[in-house]
DNA sequence: CTGGTCACCTGGAAGC
DNA sequence: TGCTTCCAGGTGACCA
């Protein structure tokens, strides 16, 4: 799921929660990624002042610091009724009165920390590369970070060092529309395919976020339960399937241990 | 610095 | 049916 269109979709939705003051916070497992703080408790009382993201970081600020979630592979935020009943990997309550804010996250590759220092400061963003859908993301800049580096163009693309958010899907995505094989050496782009990349990407992007805010409400980080519209993927999970575009069978090869998926034929 | 591999954890699907 | 194997949306840690 989490990638930053489901990440930015659920800041969305959790973002009508600024105002309003946190009842109380109830941890059933604290072994995420991390182990949740002790410290988090003492969020009774606060305020959300403000809900904001970075990469596939949510930064909510309670006033006397931000609390920084992470879903990881599997994770999700939901709102639901008071009385809901929490499910079996339903990890952390944040209480609202008239709502709980609940982390489900199977996997427990998420991470729900606490900072009271600048959040982009915070040794998890600190070297966190540009965002994506900002300006700041050009065709310029992408050359820039794919000068010298030997590295294949989806795995630059992934790594949040460079660029923040991209994940495996819309990585494989934003390549096919910009008609770039995955395997390219990243210093061997022209500006120009730099150009086209950097308008994919914030495409495909784009479009995802679309797709999941139509079909969320005040309830955030869809696991498709809510009917969420799935999008129609170009290339990703369609290994051997024709493509789209032309027919030709597309191609799964696998990068850094992830999948990667193309089409030889749209793709140069 | 760069590039490559491993590990963390659970569940669903495919294979036998 | 039941057991085994593989695979999954992320990313920090560690190695050469």
């Amino acid at each position: 799921m989490p990638e930053l269109p489901e990440v930015e979709v659920t800041r969305r939705g959790i973002a009508h929660l600024v105002g309003r003051r946190i009842a109380g916070v109830t941890v059933r497992e604290r072994r995420l990624r991390w182990s949740i703080p002790e410290s988090i408790s003492a969020l009774a009382g606060r305020t959300v002042r403000s809900v904001s993201r970075r990469g596939k970081y949510l930064l909510i600020d309670c006033g006397a610091g931000h609390l920084i979630v992470h879903l990881g592979m599997s994770g999700s935020l939901r709102l639901v009724a008071p009385q809901t009943l929490p499910q079996k990997h339903d990890h952390v309550d944040v209480a609202f009165g008239a709502s709980i804010l609940r982390l489900r996250d199977p996997r427990r590759f998420g991470a729900l920390l606490w900072t009271e220092g600048p959040p982009e400061s915070h040794p998890l963003l600190r070297h966190l590369g540009v965002e994506p859908l900002s300006r700041e993301f050009d065709e310029r800049r992408l050359h820039a970070l794919a000068r010298g580096r030997r590295v294949a163009i989806k795995q630059l693309l992934m790594n949040a060092r460079s660029v923040v958010g991209v994940g495996n899907i819309y990585a494989s995505e934003a390549l096919f529309l910009a008609g770039i094989r995955p395997r390219t050496p990243a210093r061997r782009l022209s500006l120009e395919r730099c150009a086209r990349l950097v308008a994919a990407v914030k495409q495909t992007l784009r479009a995802a976020i679309r797709a999941g805010g139509s079909s969320l409400r005040d309830f955030v980080g869809s696991d498709g339960e809510l009917g969420s519209f799935q999008t129609r993927y170009h290339v990703y999970d369609r290994a051997k399937l024709p493509c789209r575009r032309c027919k030709a069978p597309i191609q799964r090869i696998v990068q850094g241990q992830r999948a990667s998926y193309y089409c030889p034929n749209c793709q140069t």
